[in-house]
DNA sequence: CCATGTTCATTTCAAATGAAATGATTGTCA
DNA sequence: TGACAATCATTTCATTTGAAATGAACATGG
């Protein structure tokens, strides 16, 4: 299935050389790290706030009163990581921590009034960001690209991983 | 699985909340990270190599004779990451490391034997991957996502930051 | 030829990371 | 009821990470 590529070939493995430039899972990571990096440099040290926190804040903006588990099985971190963006966001106000009184065990999170603020200025920020990149696409590349991210997020595994 | 789960309690500034799920930079960071831990568990316990392992071992595959530094401008790595995978893969008798003595700065790393044939194992394997992703999605997806994939990269920075 | 600056690869060191351990709570079933 | 398993948030601890420091080799300008 596969085409012999450029028949220039190196001295190593030339039929089975791979192209990295056009590998999914190598180009994918290399867009995600320069977005993470172009988002982050508008709003690190202005805010103080780091790319965990950055997703804790965002993510309560949508659901409140949300424990640690339902951000980490959401979002793409594990226990640990949003334990200490919480705690750092609670350490300087912008997030309340409550005990689930229906389940002690669980967490109740949500932004107070200061946090409800920022996540807004962070929101409209990135919206900014990210519209100033897809003027540079074609129309309707954005909802195709959601699309394609879906059927290879499918295709990977049937059920996100726990970290467990 | 209990009671205590939707509380469909989003409440908070629906006119400010970001998309989170349709918003790139998140997307693109959980594309890549699912990607990334999907390949990696294929071969990272069979071979015992990590994914910066692996990326300085394909990319030895396309260019031989290549130094550190043109690794690390080239794939998503900074140099400090770059010379300790360089070491492990030295250390295992995959790649071969010679001063250049046109510019003794500089290194000249190459496969081995045994790193030929590793990363033709390796890069078949990869390919094996992405054709089983990318079977699930519509033909012509994959240069169409490479293209938007190139443009999105265009918009963040007119160059690729050098970390350094 | 020296002096100064630049470009490499490597090392250092403090911070981030995450797997596993911990402690606290709830669920289950005999 | 009571023992045992499961689930949650947090902490621990060894590893990984990357920015800056280091040391070595080259470049340039006097």
């Amino acid at each position: 299935m596969t085409d012999s590529k450029s028949m220039k070939a190196q001295q190593a493995g030339e039929d089975t050389a791979l192209a990295l430039d056009a590998f999914l899972p190598y180009r994918a990571a290399r867009l995600a790290t320069a977005l993470s990096r172009a988002l982050a440099a508008q709003y690190e040290q202005r805010y103080d706030i780091s790319v965990a926190e950055w997703r804790v804040l965002v993510h309560l903006t949508q659901q409140t009163e949300i424990s640690v588990r339902d951000i980490f099985t959401r979002v793409d971190m594990d226990r640990a990581r949003v334990t200490r963006a919480v705690q750092r966001l609670v350490a300087r106000g912008y997030v309340s921590k409550l005990v689930n009184q229906d389940d002690r065990r669980l967490v109740k999170l949500a932004l107070t009034t200061s946090g409800t603020a920022l996540a807004s200025e962070l929101s409209s920020l990135a919206a900014g960001f990210e519209a100033e990149i897809m003027a540079a696409l074609p129309d309707g590349s954005r909802n195709q690209l959601m699309a394609q991210f879906d059927s290879i997020e499918a295709a990977i595994s049937p059920s996100r991983p726990d970290s467990g």
